[in-house]
DNA sequence: GAAAAACTTAAGTAGTAACTTGACTGTCTG
DNA sequence: CAGACAGTCAAGTTACTACTTAAGTTTTTC
């Protein structure tokens, strides 16, 4: 169940750049056209429109055009790959640091018992 | 208890290089020195340690030397900062989709109701 | 105390990624 | 059907980032 998600990648890529992150928080709140993604942005359509590829690659997003205009829209499951492998190695180094604490007791209370030194 | 974590910004940065999520899954399983760190890769130790500073002014890992030696472990804080924030962006979205399936449903129970059309 | 280990720092290079501009394709509106 | 709208495509430019090499520093080992 760890190991191999292929797009891991290329999500925590999408997720690297500023813009793409502000545009997830966007449709975050419901979907969107990429003119609408765009408005606040004070970069050029075109732009967007790369940045909204790169998302839809990387499975972030899904997007279908209708008529002249393209709605776009958070897709979870890109976005809990991403959560899953970060809960993950957290989770891993989590237990490591539980199980370092007990045995530091054990042998705390084992050095009282065995009056130490 | 949304908004403002600067860190975000730095910790995706830092998660969206390949080399680097490497790093984290090795540091997931226990502290390491930089030398251990980059013993997988073929690329320089300066290029490692270079690397290590990214991760950790991001707040991803800590690190601390001793001797001549620089011990690196990971940081759960930071990475559960990322993780928080997908989960937010991802529970708003789904919630959204929920409160829509609601409506959706309802929507075709008063159809039904009243004889649609 | 000389040599090796484990970084550290600085400067430079190469490749990539973001962004721009300009021309173009469909689609809707009056 | 003329014009505006919404987006797309293809180059080209700029800016950034990962990586390298080379010359330190500090600690450890013999």
């Amino acid at each position: 169940m760890l190991q191999c998600w292929p797009e891991v990648d290329s999500i925590f890529h999408a997720l690297g750049d500023p813009s793409r992150r502000a545009m997830v928080e966007r449709l975050s709140r419901g979907p969107a056209s990429v003119s609408e993604l765009a408005a606040p942005f004070s970069m050029s359509l075109a732009a967007v429109v790369q940045h909204v590829k790169v998302l839809e690659e990387s499975g972030v997003i899904t997007s279908q055009k209708v008529g002249r205009v393209r709605t776009c829209q958070l897709a979870p499951e890109g976005l809990k790959a991403a959560e899953n492998w970060i809960s993950e190695r957290r989770g891993l180094w989590e237990r490591r640091l539980d199980r370092l604490g007990a045995f530091l007791e054990e042998g705390e209370a084992s050095a009282k018992g065995g009056k130490g030194k």
